[in-house]
RNA sequence: GUGCUUGUAGCUCAGCUGGAUAGAGCAACGGCCUUCUAAGCCGUGGGUCGGGGGUUCGAAUCCCUUCAAGCACGCCA
């Protein structure tokens, strides 16, 4: 179906055909008046240097064509030139009815499908995750939800990091600590065993003391990059030591990323593109893209309108070993043979940007993928704390996204028992419905390429902008639907009526701006969007229900009219959460 | 040094594809609970939109310039 937004475009263009103008200039929008009007056609000013014609007499035109409409219940032309829209309640509720029969809220799939890979969450095998995975998994989650939301193919994969010289600390590390194990002795004939030598908190601390005494010696640093190198040319011992990791840590991710409601259709990695990497080279090398620079295979990159110097896209070290660029590279081959992907998605730290930027200019220019296909790159800023710089423990430590969720679900928790007399069982649980909410809306209402500041006693509060405050309206709507079920009403028929006062029509023309709002906030990649929506939408639902009793409401029509309208109003918000990537409780 | 991004109320942020009086929340202050969750609602105060110039009937928004902060700039990922 339409959305409201184009259907009142159409009458005003319609309009201003009539009265001879062109119909280009019949855009509608949200009124930045509401004490005026509820929309708004600034056409008139905009028409008046073609039609050298003062924008007021192009605006009375209009509006006097509009005298006898059916969608509009008020059309005025003011002062410079603005026509200033009141929109008809009954036609108002002839739309919002037939946003509830949609089956989807209004919002019309999109004709043409694409199947896109998000390359999102990037945790590395073997350390833990910390706050800094934290913006990649919920901009990523609730990027795809959206793209699926509006109909297209869209396949998450969490990409793991495997491959590197963290896989060659560690290894050397355990080597130094039980050099017994038979994973270190050549000779090794034998299976190996099939449970890991440690356990996932165990290797929690080894890379940290690797990588710290890799720093100090020399050594040991280069005995680390011999076992990264003879991991990848697959030396039995530390491949089945390299399994032990990826089960260990992978089991522990998977629960980790389970506490925030985001799931991966894909658990690839960087060692899966490792077969791809041969023949790229090759090509890139019998191709003529590839030459050697300071001993290092390189592509340029740089093109004539770019503004900075753009550094050659490297491909191989001049030790002849492969690096980030060169699996993200490979990557790219194995995504295309293996999804054909109309478009990948990268959400990563926009810090990141100018790599992506030659991995991108790159894979075009040697041809591994369709020109046609699309590359994106979604650059997230930096999570700080209240102090303006990157969010720390109390100790100055990296915090770990455990007890950064431990810690919001406490707080919570704590909220819920002081305010509420609710059984244990149920605070813990809605603690930690309501701790998620809190941390996906606070990191998702701000804008994804912006720093931001993480502030755990605003995230948490019930006041304001907040995930709390969205689920706290929620369960309001649901505690009236459970109690006219109580009463023995049927919550599912009953028909809508035209809005009778002013806050619940704000409220419909609210709802109506559902479906504009989804596809703006999904083109724009900006979960930010449907943020500042529900959150209006939320206020709008708040003021209606301070000023109306619906269940005392002894007008039966009028009691399952304003039902329905909970019905949809519940409907929309819990959809928009859910592309946010949470959910609401029952209580609270 | 070069380039990118950001700068809006005391604080945290919207608004930026040009439109009317620049919006929220928090914090401060004042109202509203015999009645569906007061975790709510209503109201008051608070602004040189970093500075300066320009384009335009009209600029927080576009252009130039300047200041400040953050980030990135070939063998880490």
């Amino acid at each position: 179906m339409k959305k409201m937004m184009d259907l009142l475009a159409q009458e005003m263009s319609a309009a201003f055909e009539k009265a001879g103008y062109d119909a280009s200039y019949g855009k509608v929008t949200v009124s930045n008046r509401p004490d005026l009007c509820e929309y708004q056609c600034n056409g008139a000013m905009a028409g008046a240097k073609a039609y050298h014609k003062a924008p007021i007499m192009i605006a009375q035109d209009v509006v006097w064509h509009l005298a006898d409409s059916t969608v509009f219940s008020m059309a005025e032309a003011v002062k410079p030139g603005f026509i200033n829209l009141k929109v008809s309640g009954t036609f108002i509720c002839e739309y919002l009815k037939q946003m509830r029969e949609s089956g989807s809220l209004g919002v019309e799939k999109t004709e043409d499908p694409k199947t896109i890979v998000i390359d999102y969450g990037g945790p590395n095998v073997a350390k833990p995750l910390h706050v800094g995975h934290l913006r990649s998994a919920i901009i990523g989650e609730s990027i795809k939800r959206m793209g699926r939301f509006m109909g297209h193919k869209v396949i998450g994969d969490v990409h793991l990091g495997d491959w590197g010289l963290q896989m060659g600390l560690i290894i050397t590390q355990l080597r130094h600590q039980q050099p017994d194990l038979p994973y270190f002795d050549e000779n090794y004939q034998g299976e190996y065993p099939e449970d890991a030598p440690f356990t996932i908190g165990e290797l929690e601390e080894i890379y940290p003391a690797a990588s710290a005494r890799s720093k100090e010696d020399e050594a040991f640093r280069q005995e680390a990059l011999e076992a990264t190198h003879l991991l990848q040319e697959g030396r039995p011992g530390y491949r089945a030591l390299w399994n032990h990791i990826m089960n260990v840590s992978v089991a522990d991710l998977k629960k980790n990323y389970e506490k925030l409601d985001v799931t991966f259709d894909l658990w690839k990695k960087e060692s899966d593109a490792q077969p791809y990497i041969p023949a790229m080279v090759e090509k890139m090398k019998n191709e003529g893209y590839a030459y050697l620079d300071q001993g290092a295979l390189v592509v340029d990159v740089k093109e004539d309108s770019d503004t900075k110097e753009v550094p050659p896209c490297m491909i191989l070290k001049s030790d002849g070993a492969s690096l980030y660029t060169t699996t993200d590279l490979a990557t790219i081959v194995e995504r295309e043979e293996l999804f054909h992907p109309d478009e990948i998605l990268y959400v990563v730290d926009k810090r990141q940007e100018m790599h992506f930027i030659q991995v991108f200019r790159c894979a075009k220019k040697t041809g591994l993928l369709p020109e046609e296909t699309k590359l994106s790159f979604l650059g997230f800023g930096t999570m700080n704390g209240k102090d303006g710089k990157p969010f720390k423990t109390r100790e100055g430590g990296v915090m770990r996204l455990e007890h950064l969720i431990a810690d919001i679900n406490e707080e919570m928790f704590r909220k819920i028992v002081e305010n509420r007399s609710v059984r244990d069982k149920d605070a813990r649980e809605t603690a930690q419905i309501v701790g998620l909410s809190a941390i996906k809306y606070g990191d998702l209402s701000n804008q994804a390429t912006k720093d931001y500041v993480f502030d755990i006693d605003r995230f948490t509060s019930f006041e304001g902008n907040t995930g709390p405050y969205i689920l706290y309206t929620i369960v309001r709507i649901k505690s009236i639907l459970n109690r006219y079920v109580q009463d023995g009403g049927d919550p599912l028929t009953g028909e809508l009526l035209e809005a009778s006062g002013e806050s619940e029509k704000a409220l419909t023309l609210a709802l109506a701006g559902f479906s504009a709002m989804i596809e703006n906030a999904y083109e724009e990649k900006a979960p930010h969007k449907i943020c500042s929506y529900i959150y209006e939408l939320a206020n709008d639902f708040n003021r209606f229900y301070h000023e109306t009793k619906i269940l005392s409401e002894e007008n039966e029509k009028q009691k399952s009219s304003w039902i329905q309208l909970l019905n949809l109003t519940k409907e929309v918000l819990e959809t928009s959460i859910d592309l946010l990537g949470f959910s609401a409780p029952e209580r609270m």
